[in-house]
Formats: C-alpha cells, sequence, structure tokens
DNA sequence: TTTAGTCTGGCAACCGTTTGCAAGGGAGGA
DNA sequence: TCCTCCCTTGCAAACGGTTGCCAGACTAAA
C-alpha cells in the first residue's frame, strides 16, 4: 500500500541504503544522487516507517505522557505545553490517561515500553517500589513526585500551603480544615507536612478524599461540622466542589468560611465567588519535563518550580 | 536489556517460533511446551516488542485520538469514554493534540500512520480533500464531520439548534444572535443550517469566532449592540465568555439577553448562572467512534446520535 | 503390520530500516 | 605512472517478531 524505502530504491535505481542513507545521513550521499532520491521519494509519497525504523535504532522519537484524569482542568495546559515543547525537538508526545487506576496506570506503561523513548509521568499513583521497577524497562521523568535517582520535577507545593496558611492567619483563622486528596498523593504529604510545620494553628484533617467536584461535595458536611472557619482543599476542583456543597448548606463563602484551593484551573476563576488559590507552575513544569527527558542520560536531576498564592473572592476574615 | 523472545527460546531450549506461537497462537503449541515457555517468558519478565509485532502483522493494537484542543472540558469525556471501550477491546488509545492548527493536525495524522491501526479524528480542522487523502495511509473514523464514504459519528447538532431555537422563541424571543466557531467546523454550519430553516426568527450571524471562552468575550460587545435579546452560541466555553463579557457591561444574564451554550460541559453547570444548553453525547460518540474503527474494514458507516436540550438558568423570558 | 491422519515444533523467509564493512572510481601527491 | 586517500555506493546482517511449509513422532484405523 504506502510506499517503502524499497520502491523508492527500485524507482532511481539505487541500494536501498542508499535511500535511507538519504533521509538519515545526507551527507553521506552525493548531492545529485540525493536529489534524484528525494524527488523519487516525494513522488511517490514516501515517508519512513518510525515503526520499523525504531526498530533498529532503538529509538522512536516519541514521548508517552500519562496522568491520572484528563478531565481535571489542571493537566490540559501541561500537556500542551509539553507537546509544543517536544514538537520544538522533533518528537511527539501520546498521551494517556489512567482513570485514576494504579493497574491502568501500570498497563499504559507497559504499552508505552518500546514504543517512545521515556515516559512523562505526572503525579503517579503507583508505588515508588513498582515505578523503580518499571523504570529499568523505560526511561520516566516523574511530575509532582520524588522518587530517589529518578529525574523528576516538582511543584513547590510546601511553600504555597505556606503562603496559603500565612494568609489566612493574616485574616485572623485559626481553626482549619485540610482536605486532602487520594491516598499515595506526593501533594497532599507536603501539603500536610508545611500544615504542620506552620505554628499557631489548629488543623483537622479529612482524608483520603477522591481529587475531584464529587470529593469536595462530599467533605462539605464534615468540615461544616468541625467548627472550621478556613479550608485549605487539595485542589481546585476540591475546592469548588466544597464551595458548592457549602451553599447547598445555606453556608456563606467566604462570609463564613473561607476556601482555598491549588492549581488555578479555569473554572475557578469563573466561579463565583471567584477561587483563592495556589497557582501551579503546569505550563512550565510541561516543558521542564520535557526536556530533562531528552536530556537526562537516566541522571536524576529535580527541579523544583515555585508555586504562588493569588487571592481572589473566596477567602476572608474570620468570623468573630 | 529488556528480554526478548530469543531469551525465552534459549531458557526453554525450543525454537523461538514456538515460543511465538505460545503467545499468537496457544492451541498450535503442547500443553506442557506451552507452560514451560509461559514460566521461562515470566520468569524473565518478557512481554512481546508491539513494534516490531506491527511489522510482520501489520496490527499494532493501537489507535490514536486527534482532538483540536484538549483544554477544552468538552473533550476529556470523549477521550475517556473512547479509552475505555478500546481497553476493552485490548487496544489502547494514544491522544494528541493539534492546538487548533491545521498543519499541525496533518503531521500528527502522519506520525501516527503505521503507528497505529486506525485514527478517531475528532472535529477536524483540515480539509475534506486533505483527509480523503491521508486516509489512503491509515484508516479513519470522523467524529462530526462528514465526508464521502468514511466512517463518521455525528451528534445531531441541528436537532439540537431546532431545539433550542424553539426555546427561545417560545420564551418570546425574535431576534436572536448566533455565535459561530472556527473556519471550516460542520458544527458551525449544521447551526446555521438549522437555524435558518427556522421561520419567524430575525437571526444576526457573528463569525468566525475562536471557540473559547476568549472568543466568547470578544464578540460580547457586538452582540450586545447588535439588538439581539438571545444568543445561540457555538459552544458552552464561547457561552460562557460572553456571560462573562456581558457581565462586564452589567448587561444581566437572562435579564436582558438569554444564553444558550452546546455541549453541556462541567464550568457550564458550576457558573452562575447556570448555563443552558445543548447537551452533546460525548461519552457515547467516543464509545461509538472507537467501535466503528474496530469494525469497519473502512466502510463508511455513519452513526448519528441525538442531542438534548438542557435548560438551567442562562435563559429566561424575552424582555418586553 | 501397514497406512493414513493428527500433533508438534523446527526452519527460514519476511516485515522496513539502519549501519558496519568493503569495493570501485576518481583525484591528488609523489 | 603508481600509490594513497576520500567519496560514494552496494552488500548483508541485524532489530524482534510472525507464519507458511515441512518433517518426525504418535495414534488409530484397517
Amino acid at each position: 500500500m504506502a510506499a517503502t524505502i524499497k520502491d523508492v530504491a527500485r524507482a532511481c535505481g539505487v541500494h536501498v541504503s542508499t535511500v535511507s542513507r538519504t533521509f538519515s545521513a545526507p551527507h553521506l550521499v552525493n548531492p545529485a544522487t540525493r536529489s534524484r532520491v528525494l524527488a523519487a521519494a516525494d513522488g511517490l509519497g514516501y515517508r519512513p516507517n518510525r515503526a520499523a525504523r525504531a526498530l533498529t535504532t532503538g529509538r522512536t522519537f516519541n514521548m508517552g505522557l500519562i496522568v491520572a484524569d484528563i478531565s481535571n482542568p489542571f493537566f490540559p495546559p501541561l500537556i500542551k505545553a509539553a507537546q509544543a515543547q517536544a514538537r520544538g525537538r522533533d518528537y511527539h508526545v501520546f498521551v494517556a490517561d489512567t482513570d485514576e487506576d494504579p493497574r491502568v496506570e501500570e498497563e499504559l506503561i507497559r504499552t508505552f515500553t518500546k514504543q517512545v523513548d521515556g515516559v512523562l509521568l505526572c503525579s503517579p499513583r503507583l508505588s515508588n517500589k513498582m515505578i523503580e521497577r518499571l523504570a529499568e524497562d523505560v526511561p520516566f521523568v516523574v511530575i509532582n513526585r520524588r522518587i530517589k535517582g529518578m529525574p523528576a520535577v516538582l511543584m513547590n507545593v510546601a511553600q504555597g500551603a505556606k503562603l496559603a496558611l500565612e494568609h489566612l492567619a493574616g485574616l485572623g483563622h485559626r481553626r482549619i480544615a485540610l482536605v486532602s486528596g487520594p491516598i499515595g498523593s506526593w501533594t497532599s504529604n507536603e501539603m500536610q507536612g508545611a500544615a504542620a510545620e506552620t505554628p499557631g494553628l489548629d488543623l483537622v484533617f479529612f482524608g483520603p478524599n477522591q481529587p475531584t467536584e464529587a470529593g469536595g461535595l462530599a467533605v462539605a458536611a464534615d468540615v461544616a461540622a468541625c467548627g472550621a472557619t478556613a479550608v485549605l482543599a487539595y485542589n481546585d476542583l476540591v475546592a469548588l466542589g466544597l464551595i458548592e456543597g457549602l451553599a447547598a448548606m445555606e453556608i456563606g463563602v467566604p462570609e463564613k468560611i473561607s476556601v482555598i484551593g491549588f492549581d488555578d484551573i479555569l473554572p475557578g476563576r469563573l466561579n463565583r465567588p471567584k477561587l483563592t488559590t495556589v497557582a501551579m507552575p503546569a505550563v512550565a513544569a510541561g516543558r521542564m519535563a520535557v526536556d530533562l527527558l531528552l536530556q537526562s542520560g537516566g541522571e536524576g536531576a529535580t527541579v523544583t518550580l515555585d508555586t504562588a498564592l493569588i487571592v481572589r473572592e473566596s477567602t476572608g476574615r474570620a468570623q468573630t
């Protein structure tokens, strides 16, 4: 069906190796021959079969990007940034979604092995041990997870959480609810760690929770009942769910309870009240992850990106 | 590095062909041998190299899914549905984003060729002619586009638009703005066609526009100025942008102007006012597209899925 | 015991490319 | 004029599997 290297070779009376070299090492072939080959290839609509090429070279010029949930608006900007960056490096990025299921995640990684040159693992749910084992088969860059000796792009969640808590403290809040994410989430741990280190607060923990609007909705009643006047949510989706749930109970945000999210996603900006949140450098992270994968001969460089508090309308003075 | 078929063969003293058959045609190998091979394979952590397999069989058990913009919340549910459906069929779906750029779209399709068994083309921006040409190299299923002889999954946009317009008419609106999407969008054409066929309306067209919140924001002033009391937007994102823009001009929705979107995305449900919209069967479409690709020997079956009007808070009686 | 048929499993070609090796030709230096 | 050396190209062996064909070992029927 599609033209192969042989067809091109036959068409202009040279050996296949010459055609091959025309594409992968042009300086090794006579300019005259080269243009003959190019012309023939163009005429036949020839494009090298990347799978076959990968078989001998071991390089596919593809990379995989695995995320837990494409529906979470946090990921798309990261994905787009990674794809754009990769495109500039002559690479393509294939995205896959695990539905928050570690088994699917593992299966996906195994599928990617040998079809890509490396995998960007975004907020993985797999255990460290499993990730280390899989890393023997395909290079990883991990985003938002710290694993010994593995290249990683981290967002400074602890710093952001600290900023958020200080902001709340400054508004007079003392009893603060911490609504965490799913089990095994590095981000959750970082948040809790930062909170525990911040003095003078009376913290109440809730978790694990689904990292979605539904998750926030589900804990809204408990949060309301615990007597906290402010809550720091695992991410914006959870925060939005919380606000929704509180609204259903006629608890005003920020009049009665202040809410801070994480990520800075679009729906948070459109929401009423507009969400106060810790902005995560998703775009920069996507770019960095690609570069790290391409550079790393497997060495475990770690890049940490700063976060920033964005104060909007969902936080206010504590009730006196 | 990773174990190959040869390693397994050596490990249990059989020919590679026997190992191969153990995996791809188990009934051809003696149960005793089979389990020996399986054990050896398991011990070595052997997994068939899908790229190599594809080289001889021509089947990769992968499919590509190309969307214009992952950031648009309309796509993720479709993507997830497709991935889930494919998983059930032992297939994997690789997603790629074109950034609404036809050239990137073409490049992506070319990359996918030979690495996947087929491509799901979602709301493509490429010309029909180009798509037909590319279809010679890799099977397509097109979503939201009608191309002669090519399998397609369509959402009944015309029906939805009619429903929406009748709803508006029923509320007393006569002068209605139609805010369309990008050039080359089949959906836009369908909407306009349906609108033109609905009698008794005074329509004002605006377009082309970016299919995003920014696009809606940008036409808000023109829409406000044109004297329409209601607007049908290309999609929910545009509708949300419009509402945002109108709010900035202190024009209340739905008090002054009613707004209907398309898609039924999450942010529309969270918005104040909650968005009245035409729900698109994205999940069903993702599933169907996968099945169509797997069934179709290339034949052009066309599936049309119904849409439904969901009335929320962004539409109301026309001002009298 | 012979004959035909069924199972198994080895052999080798092939899929589309890459790449080390070597050979032929021409140019430049001695 | 002969010898090097470089440039260009062909040859063939990989890469990791799959698969049609064939042969040997059995089994069962005659």
